[in-house]
RNA sequence: GGGCGGAUAGCUCAGCGGUAGAGCACCUGCCUUACACGCAGGGGGUCACAGGUUCGAAACCUGUUCCGCCCA
C-alpha cells in the first residue's frame, strides 16, 4: 500500500499476501502449546472437479472458523485433500482417451490405472489452487489424496477388519444397476424422479380353468422373466386363484399364482406379476416363495438369452415389440397413463436397471446403532439442530450398503479368490495361494466405492491405522462443514466408521451450509448454463469480496442465490475501509509514536469514548456470533461498525477535531488506529487479504494480522454518558441536515439555527458538541436556550425535532407558512398516534405487571422522547396558525 | 403417502416474543482534499391467509393456500 490511489485493487494484494503467509508457515499448527485444539478436515472435492460456488461458501465457512480460532489462540489445523472420485474420473478418462481413439478394454486395467494416474497429477491439483485463491488458510503439508498409500492403508484396514467382523459379506443380490456406466450402485446413488408412463394391462390365461388374470404393469419387457403372479391374501377377487397357475405370454412358461402381503390390492388390477431378476420388490417375494430368477437383460441394456426371440434387442426396442406382440395376441386388456417415480442413475442420468449380481455389501444396522446414539446424546451436534431429524430418521431405517463397483479406477477390494476350490481370502496382504488348497489365487476385480473411503476421511488423513502425533492431537475433530444434501452419503458413513474404529466420534459438530443457486433461484448446473464459476467473480471483484458476499447472504442451513450485486457491494466495501485507512494514513506524522489508548492524566474524549463502546459491542457480538456459527450475522455487525459508526461519524469528527484543536490530534490518532486495528482484526476472519494489506500499512504490534489477537473489549468508565451525548449530536445533526435539505440550501451556505432543550442536561449535552455540530451543519448563529414559557420563538424558520429538543433553521426571506404548517402537521399526526399507543400500553395495568423491567423502562423513556417530540411540533403548529 | 424448509420494501434477503431492517433499485441535492466503488436527505411494507395463545405476535401454536427440497 504504498502508492495511496484512491481504488482499492485486490489482485496484486491477494496474491502476495497468500505466498508470504504460506512462506512464513501461519496455516500450519503451532504443535509446541499446550493450547486447545481446533480441527477441521475440508471435504475433499473431486480431483476431477473445478471450484463452484458452493465450495467457495464451504470454504470462506471453515477459513472463517480456522482463523478465528487460530486468532483465539487455538492449535488450529485444517487439512486439505480431494477424493479419488471413482466412476466420475474414470468416466472422464474413457472420454479423453476415445476421442484418441482409444478404448480402456483395450489396453487393459494397468495402463488405463495408470493412464488416469497420469492425468491426475496432470490436472488434478486445479481445484487445490483454487482453494488457495480463495485465501484458504490450510495446511498444505497435510495434503490428502483419498487414493495415497497411507488412506489406502486404512481402507484396506477397515475392509478387512469388517469383513473378519462379519459385517461385510459378499453376496447374489438385485442391485442399483447403471446399463451406462456399468457398474453397481447404492441405493443414495439413485435419483428418484417422477415420469408419465403407461401401465397396461396384460390378460394371463389360467392353466387348469378356462379364465384369466388381468395384471397391470409399467415394464412388459421383463414380463419374459416372470417366475409368479402374485396377489394379496385377503382379496377376494383373486383369493381363490392362489395355488393355480398361469402362463406367462410370449415365454411360454407356466408359473404359479402366490399370496403375498406385499401386494397392494388398490393398484392395477390387484394382481401383479413377479420377476425376481429384475425388479427389488420381486426380489423379495421372490426369496420368500423360493421363486427362480430368470434374467433377461443383461449389464449393457440388452435383452439376453434368457429372452428367448427378444435376446439381442435393447430394454427400450424390447418393450415396444413386446407390446406389439401381446396387442396381436388381443391380450391387453387396456392402457392407463399413469406418473410414477423412476430411478436415474446419479453420476450419468441413465434409467436404473435392478439387476441380480454378486456384490459386496457393508451389514450396517450394527454400525448405525452407535451412530444414532452419538447424534441422539447430544456428543454430535447437527447446526442448524433441524438436521438431526433426517439424519435419525435416515439411519434408523438404513439398508445394507453395496459397496463393490465394476471399475478400475478405486481401492480395489481385498478379496482374494483360489481358482482351484474357489475358497474367499480377505486380508491386508495378497496371498501367494490359497490357504486351503494351495491353490493359485486372484484378486476381486472390483473396487471399492468411493464414499468407503471418504467415509474415513477424519481419521484416515490424520494418520489412522497409526498413532501419530496429528491423530492424537486433532482427532476428534471439532466441526465438520458441508452441504445438507451430502448428509446421507458422507455425514452418516463418517459418524459410522469413525465410532466402529476409533472409539470416538470424528467432529463434534456437523455444520451445514445450503445450496447457492443462481440469480433465478435455479439450482446451478451443467446443462442449464447457469453455473457461476468463482474464479471469474474473484478477478472481476476478489476474493476478499467474494467471501464478504457470500457470507453476508448466508444462513446455516439456508440455500441462496448469487448475484454479482451482492459480490459488488462487499467489493464496495473494501474499498470503503482502504479509504478510510487512507484517510488515517494521510493525517499520520512520520514518526508517530502512539500514547497509551486510555491515559489517566489525559482522560479520553467522549467522541473516543463513544466509538471505543460501540467497538466494544461489536466485539462482543462477533464473538458471540462466531461461537454459534452465524457468520452472517457477524459478518453484519463489523460491515455496520466499519461503515455506519466509523467511517461516517468518527472519521468526520475527528475532521473537525483535528483541524479545530490541534492538541487533540494525537489522542485522536491513537483512537483512530487502535479502532482500526481492532476492527480490521475482526473483519480479518471475512476478508483476510484486505485487512492483512490494512493492517500492515498503520502502526501494529505483530508480523501478520493473521496471527494477531482476537480483539478483547476494551474496558472503559463513563462511556454510557458518551453514548448518550454522541447519540444527542447525532440526531441533532440529523435534524438539521433534514431541515437545509427540506428548504434546498446549497451545500456551503452558512445559517443560523435557534434550537430549544427540554433540560438544562441536553444543553449541556449540545454545548460539549457545539463545535462539531457547527461545523456538519455549517452553523454561523446557534442560539439555544432550555425551554421556558418566555421563550420568544422565530416564526420565519423551519422547525424539526431531535432527541431532547426542537431545533428552527432560520430564513431570513419570506417562506411559505402554510407549506411549513402542513409539514409539520404531518409529523405531529405521526408522533401523536405513536405517543397515544405507547401511553395506552402503559396505562395497560396488565402489561405493567407482567412485561419485564427494560421493555417497560423503555416505554417509558420513548413516551417521555415522544411527549416532548408532540409538545414541541404542536407548538410550532399553532404559532404558525 | 411421510418429513423438512420458505412466503417480510420493486428485487434479493436478514430479523424469529416488546410493534420493521440491510444491500441493490428509486427520488432530491452534492466531484465536500479518505472514498462518486462516495456523501447528505427522502419515498416505499395491513411481515401469504384465517383462527388461537399472550399485557403484547412478523416471530409461538393450529389450520389453509402457494413455492421448493428430501425420503418412500
Amino acid at each position: 500500500m504504498d502508492e495511496l490511489g484512491a481504488q482499492y485493487s485486490p489482485h496484486e494484494v491477494e496474491n502476495r499476501w497468500y505466498t508470504f503467509w504460506k512462506q512464513q508457515g501461519y496455516f500450519k499448527p503451532n504443535m509446541k502449546t499446550n493450547a486447545a485444539a481446533f480441527s477441521i478436515v475440508m471435504p475433499p472435492p473431486n480431483v476431477t472437479g473445478i471450484l463452484h460456488v458452493g465450495h467457495a461458501l464451504n470454504s470462506t465457512w471453515q477459513d472463517i472458523l480456522i482463523r478465528f480460532h487460530r486468532m483465539l489462540g487455538d492449535n488450529t489445523l485444517w487439512v486439505p485433500g480431494t477424493d479419488h472420485a471413482g466412476i466420475h474420473t474414470q468416466m472422464k478418462v474413457e472420454e479423453l482417451l476415445r476421442s484418441q481413439k482409444v478404448d480402456r478394454r483395450a489396453i487393459g486395467r494397468e495402463a488405463f490405472v495408470r493412464e488416469i494416474w497420469q492425468w491426475k497429477e496432470k490436472y488434478g491439483g486445479e481445484i487445490l489452487r483454487q482453494v488457495e485463491k480463495l485465501g484458504a488458510s490450510v495446511d498444505w503439508d497435510q495434503l490428502r489424496f483419498t487414493m495415497d498409500e497411507g488412506l489406502s492403508k486404512a481402507v484396506t484396514e477397515v475392509f478387512v477388519r469388517l469383513y473378519d467382523d462379519g459385517l461385510i459379506y459378499r453376496g447374489n443380490y438385485i442391485t442399483n444397476w447403471c446399463v451406462s456406466c456399468r457398474t453397481a450402485l447404492s441405493d443414495i446413488e439413485v435419483e428418484h424422479e417422477d415420469e408419465n408412463a403407461t401401465l397396461t394391462y396384460i390378460r394371463y390365461a389360467l392353466m387348469d380353468d378356462p379364465g384369466d388374470i388381468v395384471v397391470a404393469t409399467t415394464r412388459p419387457e421383463t414380463l419374459l422373466g416372470d417366475t409368479a403372479i402374485a396377489v394379496h391374501p385377503d382379496d377376494a377377487r383373486w383369493g381363490h386363484l392362489v395355488g393355480h397357475r398361469v402362463r406367462v405370454p410370449l415365454a411360454n412358461r407356466v408359473v404359479p399364482v402366490i399370496a403375498d402381503t406385499y401386494v397392494d390390492p388398490k393398484y392395477g388390477t390387484g394382481a401383479v406379476k413377479v420377476t425376481p431378476a429384475h425388479d427389488p420388490n420381486d426380489f423379495q417375494m421372490g426369496e420368500r416363495h423360493q421363486l427362480l430368477q430368470i434374467a433377461v437383460i443383461g449389464e449393457d441394456g440388452i435383452m439376453t438369452e434368457g429372452a428367448g426371440d427378444y435376446r439381442g434387442l435393447d430394454r427400450i426396442e424390447a418393450r415396444r415389440r413386446v407390446l406389439q406382440d401381446l396387442d396381436a395376441l388381443g391380450i391387453i386388456e387396456k392402457q392407463e397413463d399413469l406418473v410414477h417415480s423412476v430411478g436415474h442413475c446419479e453420476k450419468c442420468g441413465t434409467v436404473i436397471e435392478p439387476l441380480l449380481s454378486l456384490q459386496w455389501f457393508v451389514k450396517t444396522k450394527p454400525l448405525a446403532e452407535p451412530a444414532l446414539n452419538a447424534v441422539r446424546m447430544g456428543e454430535i451436534k447437527f447446526v442448524p439442530e433441524r438436521f438431526e431429524k433426517i439424519y435419525t430418521n435416515w439411519m434408523e431405517n438404513i439398508r445394507d450398503w453395496c459397496i463393490s463397483r465394476q471399475i478400475w479406477w478405486g481401492h480395489r477390494i481385498p478379496a482374494y479368490y483360489c481358482d482351484l476350490c474357489g475358497h474367499v481370502m480377505v486380508s491386508r496382504q495378497a496371498p501367494e495361494h490359497c490357504d486351503r488348497c494351495e491353490g493359485p489365487v486372484h484378486q476381486d476385480e472390483d473396487v471399492l466405492d468411493t464414499w468407503f473411503s471418504s467415509a474415513l476421511w477424519p481419521f484416515s488423513t490424520l494418520g489412522w491405522p497409526d498413532r501419530s502425533v496429528e491423530f492424537e492431537t486433532f482427532y476428534p475433530t471439532s466441526v465438520l462443514s458441508t452441504a445438507y444434501d451430502i448428509i446421507f452419503f458422507w455425514v452418516s458413513r463418517m459418524i459410522m466408521q469413525g465410532i466402529h474404529f476409533t472409539g470416538q466420534k470424528p467432529f463434534a459438530t456437523v455444520l451445514l451450509h445450503g445450496l447457492v443457486r443462481d440469480s433465478q433461484g435455479r439450482k446451478m448446473s451443467k446443462s442449464l448454463g447457469n453455473g457461476v464459476d468463482p474464479m471469474e467473480v474473484i478477478e472481476r471483484y476478489g476474493a476478499d469480496a467474494l467471501r464478504m458476499a457470500l457470507v453476508l447472504s448466508s444462513a446455516p442451513g439456508n440455500d441462496q442465490r448469487y448475484s454479482d450485486e451482492r459480490v459488488q457491494a462487499a467489493s464496495h466495501f473494501a474499498n470503503k475501509i482502504y479509504n478510510a485507512i487512507r484517510y488515517v494514513r494521510m493525517n499520520l506524522p512520520e514518526n508517530f509514536v502512539m500514547p497509551p489508548l486510555l491515559d489517566t492524566d489525559n482522560p479520553p474524549h467522549i467522541e473516543d469514548l463513544w466509538i471505543l463502546s460501540q467497538l466494544n459491542d461489536t466485539i462482543q457480538a462477533m464473538t458471540q456470533w462466531l461461537h454459534e456459527f452465524e457468520f452472517g450475522q457477524a459478518a453484519r455487525a463489523i460491515y455496520d461498525f466499519l461503515w455506519d459508526d466509523y467511517c461516517d461519524w468518527y472519521i468526520e469528527l475527528s475532521k473537525i477535531r483535528m483541524r479545530e484543536y490541534p492538541d487533540q490530534t494525537s489522542q485522536v490518532l491513537t483512537t483512530l488506529i487502535y479502532v482500526a486495528d481492532r476492527s480490521l482484526r475482526l473483519l480479518h476472519p471475512f476478508m483476510p487479504f484486505v485487512t492483512e494489506e490494512l493492517w500492515q500499512s498503520i502502526p501494529h504490534q505483530g508480523e501478520s494480522i493473521m496471527i494477531a489477537p482476537w480483539p478483547k473489549m476494551v474496558p472503559l468508565a463513563g462511556n454510557q454518558r458518551a453514548r448518550e451525548i454522541v447519540e444527542r449530536l447525532q440526531s441533532f445533526v440529523r435534524a438539521g441536515r433534514n431541515l437545509r435539505a427540506e428548504v434546498n440550501l446549497p451545500r456551503g451556505q452558512m445559517v443560523n439555527f435557534f434550537a430549544v432543550a427540554d433540560t438544562p442536561l441536553v444543553l449541556g449535552d449540545w454545548q460539549q458538541e457545539e463545535t462539531a455540530i457547527r461545523q456538519l451543519l455549517r452553523a454561523n448563529d446557534l442560539i439555544w436556550q432550555v425551554k421556558n414559557p418566555e421563550t420568544e420563538k422565530p416564526r420565519h424558520a423551519v422547525t424539526g425535532v431531535a432527541l431532547g429538543g426542537s431545533l428552527s433553521l432560520l430564513l431570513e426571506g419570506i417562506i411559505d407558512l402554510g407549506k411549513e404548517a402542513s409539514r409539520i402537521k404531518k409529523f405531529l399526526d405521526q408522533a401523536q398516534a405513536e405517543l397515544d399507543r405507547v401511553q395506552r400500553q402503559l396505562g395497560d395495568e396488565k402489561f405493567r405487571l407482567r412485561a419485564p423491567e427494560r421493555v417497560i423502562m423503555k416505554a417509558m423513556s420513548q413516551r417521555d422522547e415522544l411527549m416532548s417530540r408532540v409538545m414541541h411540533l404542536k407548538e410550532r403548529w399553532e404559532d404558525l396558525q
